[in-house]
RNA sequence: GCGAGUGUAGUGUAGUGGUUAUCACCGGGCGUUGCCAACGCCUGAACCCGGGUUCGAGUCCCGGCGCCCGCACCA
């Protein structure tokens, strides 16, 4: 959800892109080509900021113990998205009025002409259209164009020519780790709960970008796919979480303050591992720096979720373009392993062993194959499956009603079947929590929240108090002068900072030492280490940090 | 997708059909200065793309593309 802006945030706004593009944060890609709606660089700054954070995220599930992570290609067989339901579920059939152009949704326009116009097949809804001719929104006249099938996913073709497989680009990272799943299964030795999680760039061709980083046609992606037992109680611990009132909007109570343990216990989480994700969520988020006072959750309205998802909540942000939903929390549900079973035939399950074993006492009635075989031939397998249903006082001969004909079995063509069975457990298809991660809005939150604009000598003085754990930078060094053997020490000093695993410093000699500040400040570098005249005797330094401006001297040896 | 606005150095801008396209910040070099956007000199860098009107287009017109806003769409 998105809110229209004030008018000095709007300049604020305008003010932080300049910023984010001259400073190699964030910039439109391609751009000597005239650039293209919805895609974006990460710059020298950005990217290292990206990749910051999106180790962090890796850390923050993976730290669960029962968390892995994986890697599935971008490339996407048709059949894959199919099953899942993004080829339907994804696609809007379109149709554009004659008279005024306005383009609008076939199954939008006919609703007051069936009860379930989404349900309908393109040829239906074409019919249904041209039946009960519907007028314009826009205009209020009622002809309309041939309904054209408008898919949100880039297709593509893998494969050259005619023998190429039709394809697309994932539109959610999520489908490779259901297929994944029988290997996930053995990898974590077939115990459930675990989970997958990956990274990586998903695709869709939005009708319409906007917003810069917000609405993005390929972005990158965080998910976790967590799989767990729906019979199996849960004992999630929310203790860390009991001093913290955090804001959700739920469909049924409105905005509360409250915690995660009260919001599953009253129920307005519907599932304990939704309200654990939550926690975790909020968690991450103030981690890689997000204010903590704009984010809050909100519930989905029972039709507004997704096709997959039977309850869903959005992290929200709060940020120059209002709230915006930065992470999405669904319960999945069965639906993609068992969209997925259906549609290959493969088994997609996990195994749950009973308490105690059952038995069952089986005692009835099969066919005897030698001579129910031939005498029924093609048949014989319909007949044993109605032979294995007779109650075990039948009397043969007997008549069997198959699909179309009767058949009578005599007793040459049965034998008793008695014996008991021992049944340990049983194989169900596991549910599914998932939180959804868009990294770009994040990442776009994380610069708009650190973004400060400060006086400081009368003049607008630009900071990014971005966290440390996610700055491009971690140490600018600085030699006060160029000359006296100044620059050499500083040279070593930046040499010996980015020989640490890890750590990234720059060296920078030009302009004041004051301007070298701002700039360093304006990219958001924690710490500034600067050589002078004293570092020539004692081998110390200065250490200025950003935040405070303060600074304290140190020797080389102990950086 | 429809409609409105807009597009000039890295950034922000000035520019009423007529000189070498304005200014500031910015970047680079040299000098100078004992630590918070100092100063001096030198220097770098732009009219979104394509048509048209015109003797002449950054300026006017048309189309495309980008950005931004509203509607629609979208998780």
């Amino acid at each position: 959800m998105v809110r229209p802006m004030e008018s000095d945030s709007g300049a604020r706004l305008e003010r932080l892109s300049g910023m984010l593009k001259r400073r190699g944060f964030i910039l439109p890609a391609f751009e000597i080509h005239g650039g293209s709606k919805g895609l974006y660089d990460f710059g020298p700054n950005g990217g290292r900021l990206r990749n910051r954070v999106n180790q962090l995220w890796l850390e923050h599930w993976t730290s669960m113990g029962n968390v892995t992570e994986i890697s599935c290609p971008t490339i996407t067989p048709y059949e894959v998205l199919e099953a899942s339901g993004h080829v339907g579920e994804f696609s809007d059939y379109m149709t554009s009025c004659i008279s005024c152009d306005e383009v609008s949704r076939a199954d939008t326009l006919l609703e007051e002409f069936h009860p379930n116009p989404d349900s309908l097949s393109k040829l239906e809804l074409q019919s249904l259209l041209e039946k009960s001719a519907p007028q314009c929104p826009a205009c209020g006249t009622n002809k309309w164009s041939t309904i054209i099938s408008q898919n949100l996913m880039f297709s593509t073709r893998i494969g050259a020519g005619n023998s190429g497989r039709e394809g697309f680009l994932r539109p959610e990272t999520a489908q490779g780790m259901f297929t994944s799943f029988p290997a996930l299964y053995r990898h974590f030795r077939e115990k459930l709960p675990f989970g997958a999680v990956q990274i990586g760039k998903g695709y869709r061709n939005e009708i319409s970008p906007r917003q810069g980083m917000i609405r993005l046609r390929e972005f990158n992606m965080a998910e976790m796919e967590y799989f767990i037992d729906p019979e199996a109680p849960l004992n999630h611990d929310y203790t860390q979480w009991s001093g913290l009132q955090m804001v959700m909007l739920s469909e049924d109570k409105g905005e509360l303050s409250i915690t995660i343990a009260e919001a599953v216990d009253s129920g307005i989480i519907r599932h304990g591992t939704v309200g654990l994700f939550m926690a975790k969520t909020y968690d991450f988020l103030v981690n890689v720096g997000i204010d903590k006072s704009r984010i809050r959750f909100r519930q989905h309205e029972t039709n507004e979720m997704a096709h997959y998802a039977t309850d869903c909540w959005d992290a929200e942000i709060h940020g120059s373009y209002g709230w915006v939903e930065c992470v999405g929390i669904a319960h999945r549900g069965c639906y993609d392993l068992q969209s997925h079973e259906n549609y290959t035939g493969k088994t997609l399950r996990a195994r749950r062993e009973f308490p105690e074993p059952k038995e069952v006492i089986i005692d009835g009635w099969t066919i005897e194959g030698s001579v129910a075989g031939p005498a029924f031939r093609s048949q014989a397998g319909q007949v044993k499956d109605a032979v294995e249903k007779l109650p075990s006082d039948t009397q043969f001969p007997c008549e069997i009603i198959l699909d179309k004909e009767v058949v009578v079995v005599d007793s040459s063509h049965v034998k008793r079947l008695q014996r008991t069975d021992l049944i340990t457990g049983e194989w169900f298809i596991p549910h599914v929590v998932e939180p959804a991660f868009g990294i770009d809005r994040i990442i776009w939150h994380i610069l708009d929240h650190a973004y400060q604009e400060i006086e400081k000598q009368d003049e607008s003085y630009t900071v990014m108090r971005l966290n440390p754990d996610v700055v491009p930078v971690d140490y600018a060094v600085f030699p006060l002068f160029e000359k006296n053997g100044m620059q050499e020490i500083a040279q070593k000093v930046s040499n010996i900072l980015n020989s640490k695993r890890g750590v990234v410093a720059i060296y920078d000699s030009s302009g004041s030492i004051g301007r070298r500040y701002a700039r360093a400040d304006e990219i958001g570098i924690p710490i500034c280490v600067t050589i002078d005249h004293q570092s020539l005797d004692d081998d110390s330094v200065t250490l200025r940090q950003r935040d405070t401006g303060e600074q304290k001297r140190v020797q080389i040896l102990d950086l």
